[in-house]
Order: C-alpha cells, then sequence, then structure tokens
DNA sequence: GGCAACTACCTAGAGGGACTAGGAAACGCG
DNA sequence: CGCGTTTCCTAGTCCCTCTAGGTAGTTGCC
C-alpha cells in the first residue's frame, strides 16, 4: 500500500496528456489511474468527479494556451500581432487536440471568471483589436469573428474535415489576410 | 411481445431528435430503446452499434442541411446568396443542435464521399464563390474561410461562448458583412 | 518518542451503458 | 397451413462512474 504522492494538480496534468492522446471526450478516470497503478476509487481523494476533472484540465489548458499567445503578440501591434496570435493558436490547437478541445469545454459561468487563462486569452484579443483603432461594439463583433474564425478552423483541421489537396497551412495563412484586411476597412 | 414497427430509418430520427434534446455526443442506445418502450438489446437488429447509428444521424442531419441551405440561396447570387447561407446555416445550428454537430462528427472518408446531404453543402458554397469570380486554390482557401467562421461561430454561440452583452444575431450579421467584403477583394 | 488526527490508498459493490448469444413469438409468402 | 425470416426477448459480460467503509502510512503535537 506505498503511496504514490498523487495530488490534485498531478492528477489534472495526466489527464490533460491523456486527453491530447485520446481526446478530451475520452478520458477515464480508470485509464488514468492505471496510469497511475492505482484503483479508480483512489482518485476520488483528489478530483471529486469526472466533470470536476473536466474542468480543472479546461482550466489549466487555458492557461497554456494564454501563456503561448501572450509570448506571441508581446510587443507586437497590427498585422504583425494578428499573426503570431492565429498561428500561436493554431499551433497549440495542432500540437495539443486534447487540451485544446478543453479550452472550448462548456464551464460553469461562475467558475469561468475566476480562470485567469480564459480571461487572459480575451484579454489579449481585445488590446490586439484596440490597435485597429476599434471601439464597441465594432470590438465586440469583430472579436467574435476571430474567435470563430481560429476556433472553426482548428476544429475542421483537427477533424480532418479539410480534403487533402491543399494545405491547411497556406489556406489559414490566407484567411489571417483576409481579416487583417477587414479589420483594417472595418466597419467595411 | 408486441411488434413495434421499428426501422432503421425510424431509430436514427429518434436518435436525431434525441440529439437535439442531450447533446450529439449523449445520445445513447438505452434511451432510445425506452423512448420506443423497448429493451436495448432489440435495437441492434436495426442497427450495428452506436457508432453506426452516429453515422446515420450524420448522414440524415447533413442532407437536411443542404435541404435548408438549398432552398435558401436558390435564384441568389454574390452578397444576397452569401447572407441566405449564412443566416440557414446559422438557424439550422441553433434549431437543431444535436443534428448540427453530426454534420461536422468525424467520419469515415469513404462513408463521406457517398453522403449526398455532405457533398451538397460543398457545391452549394464552391458555387456561390464561383459567382465572385473566384477560381482555383482561391476556391478552397475562401471556402475553408467561410466553413471555419460559420462553424466556428455556430458552436460558439451554441455552447455559450459569448458573453451575453450584444446580440449573436448581430455580430453574426456584422461578421457576414466583412466575408462579402474579403470574397470582393480576394486575394486581398 | 508516542499518540492522535489526517490522508492516501484499498476492497466491495451498486448502477448504468454497449454489446453478444441464444431463444421465442410474430410476420410474410409459397 | 407451414416454413423461413425478422423482431423482440432474457441473460450475461465488460467497462466506466461513484459511494461506503476500512486500513496503513504520514504528520503534528505534547
Amino acid at each position: 500500500m506505498a503511496r504514490k504522492g498523487l495530488t490534485a494538480e498531478r492528477v489534472t496534468r495526466a489527464a490533460a496528456d491523456l486527453a491530447d492522446e485520446v481526446g478530451f471526450e475520452n478520458i477515464t478516470l480508470t485509464a488514468l489511474a492505471r496510469g497511475f497503478g492505482v484503483k479508480d476509487a483512489s482518485l476520488y481523494s483528489h478530483v471529486r468527479n469526472l466533470q470536476e476533472l473536466r474542468v480543472g484540465v479546461a482550466l489549466l489548458a487555458a492557461a497554456e494556451l494564454a501563456d503561448r499567445i501572450g509570448a506571441a503578440v508581446a510587443g507586437r501591434a497590427g498585422r504583425d500581432a494578428l499573426t503570431a496570435f492565429a498561428r500561436a493558436y493554431r499551433d497549440f490547437a495542432l500540437e495539443h487536440p486534447g487540451r485544446y478541445a478543453a479550452t472550448q469545454a462548456r464551464i460553469d459561468p461562475a467558475l469561468l471568471a475566476c480562470s485567469d487563462g480564459h480571461r487572459r486569452n480575451v484579454d489579449y484579443t481585445y488590446a490586439m483589436l484596440r490597435a485597429y483603432g476599434l471601439e464597441e461594439p465594432d470590438l465586440t463583433d469583430a472579436g467574435r469573428l476571430l474567435r470563430s474564425t481560429f476556433h472553426g478552423f482548428a476544429v475542421l483541421e483537427a477533424n480532418g474535415g479539410f480534403g487533402h489537396v491543399r494545405p491547411p497551412g497556406e489556406s489559414f495563412e490566407r484567411a489571417v489576410r483576409a481579416l487583417h484586411a477587414a479589420l483594417e476597412r472595418w466597419p467595411d
């Protein structure tokens, strides 16, 4: 009955890794327990239930994504910032599909408000858009357009939704160019 | 032991309705069987397994979406067609969240090639884009941009990803305007 | 150092969903 | 009518979530 030194954080991090392997929807407390050489019931000392584990992964993933985006946009503005933001976003989704899916999981709004990662992601977006000279409500509209396009692209690419003819990366760069042009001419 | 007159089609249609209620990921053969007043094992006479049921729902939903889009864009071109397409797309996603999620489910490419609904959805998009004077590879890039934005918006809105301040519908109309402008000036 | 409190792990078991094997009753067609 | 097929059944396996209650390590406190 040797102790394995598990903590809520280690479990959550392992869950994030597992999510990247098998998909965020398919993480399982049993599989996680197997990975630690422990019975599944034991994990309930560290995590209340599967739902809470998912929330933990979502917060972790959002923070990691925010780190990447923050590093990418640091010291840039306008087109440079937009391109760096977009690439960081897409790269994260490609490298960490499970974590990325977690960032988009439906979460209790009260909890979401406390999530540093989610808040920072929004902040970076708004900061970038303000540099284009936008103000409310254009800020909101443009922000939603960016999020929709980036997220939609990430989902479709991850799901193999694009035929294999043309490299998705080139389509993505084009999309970012088009968005840049749209932001410069906003509101048309 | 009265027969209930079940068929693969009735089961699939019920699964689509259930998906709209509880989410595409959460449909269950057991719940479906309960709805028909039948044991879960009985459904295996009509559907090979859960995976195949999901595929069936996906094909059904894609056909329904294609019908709506086809009706919307009939006789229109340019901005009119784009707006009608976008509204039909978003409305479908809002009215039938489960069916909409099904249209985006990862499916065996071989099967997907046989899906009339999926093919028509692609065809409508390409027809619309050709009216903007685009040719390959711009056609592919622009098509991916549209799909990404529409899909991303639908997912975020369905997940409650937009705060409640500004009505999503207005942001959506703006996004469509921006996309129209981008298509007219393509490639920038 | 020794004892109590706490915590990390355990076993046992309920409950539910996917799925299979094999059986019986309804149906459809000659 | 009777024969084969289809539809539904019971029974049971396996896997996952989650709870209750027990035991063994660890920590803190005198």
